[in-house]
DNA sequence: GTAGGTCCTAGAGTCCTGTCTAGATCAACT
DNA sequence: AGTTGATCTAGACAGGACTCTAGGACCTAC
């Protein structure tokens, strides 16, 4: 039951360095464990928190902030509301970064859309006159198009 | 119609030094003109391009990767069709980032569900008791429900 | 007993994205 | 004339999150 750095690494998907970067950043709720040789012991235990970690991570929330729920979690029972204010507060964010992503989703559909009709034309052009002149199309224009896809 | 860097520092968001760091990075298509004092001059359109760049900044695509798409534009009409993949790569990824962040979401909410629940449950226990015993209720175990709500 | 693989620590290095500084120029008020 | 405020350049600095290095220990297998 016993799982080594390596073993965490690997099933993680963190690296080593990361494991022990994030130790030292006060990251584990309990602290690592060690065998009479100094080295690290993890559990299954470390390896769902770590999957949670993950997930703040890559919504956004840095290591530090981490770091401040950690510490809650640390100090005890007492300070639920806080630890709650402080979910409550990244639930917040990340609904709000979707929110924001949506409307980028739709520009960049909107501009693959534009550009996939200017291929087409282009191509359809190249059919037409295999010698393709420029005939005034230039990047100009098509960062005009780019642009107006954003309005 | 001429806009000072300051007045697109200020309608932008971003600052004038983060601007003239994109100028440096090459994010502009148009390459930023001059007064004859040396002065940056800009127009309407950049500040345009601008907003769409803020957009691909906080949606995840590098200053590195958004110079690769302006590069190309710069080069001309005839590679429309790597515009068209870079393009079509970046909304993919949007799309990922989102499917995601709805993941976590619902992770942080069943947290917050949770912790809302263990506060009540706290209120009420105070209400009962009001030297609030910790009665075995440690950060273990809080911990333990909180992974719980990951999987 | 030695080669290979995993692990340890402390601390240096890297990459990205800005941000800030110093010293100079220029235009406009007072 | 002097002060203020915006701008310029080149380059130093910063913060976040790793990533890597050096030097050493330890275990296993051959």
């Amino acid at each position: 039951m016993d799982l080594s750095i390596g073993e965490v690494a690997r099933r993680s998907g963190l690296s080593v360095h990361a494991l022990r970067f994030y130790e030292r950043e006060g990251l584990f709720a309990n602290p690592v464990r060690r065998l009479s040789n100094g080295r690290r012991v993890y559990h299954e235990e470390d390896l769902e928190w770590l999957a949670i970690c993950l997930r703040l991570r890559s919504s956004g929330m840095s290591v530090a902030m981490i770091r401040g729920y950690i510490d809650l979690v640390r100090a005890g029972t007492g300070n639920e509301r806080e630890r709650l204010e402080l979910l409550r507060r990244h639930q917040d964010d990340v609904a709000a970064q979707i929110r924001d992503l949506q409307v980028t989703l739709e520009v960049m559909r909107e501009k693959v859309r534009v550009y996939e009709e200017h291929v087409a034309r282009g191509e359809a052009d190249r059919l037409w006159n295999p010698s393709h002149p420029d005939g005034g199309r230039d990047s100009a224009e098509v960062i005009r198009v780019c642009e107006a896809a954003s309005s």
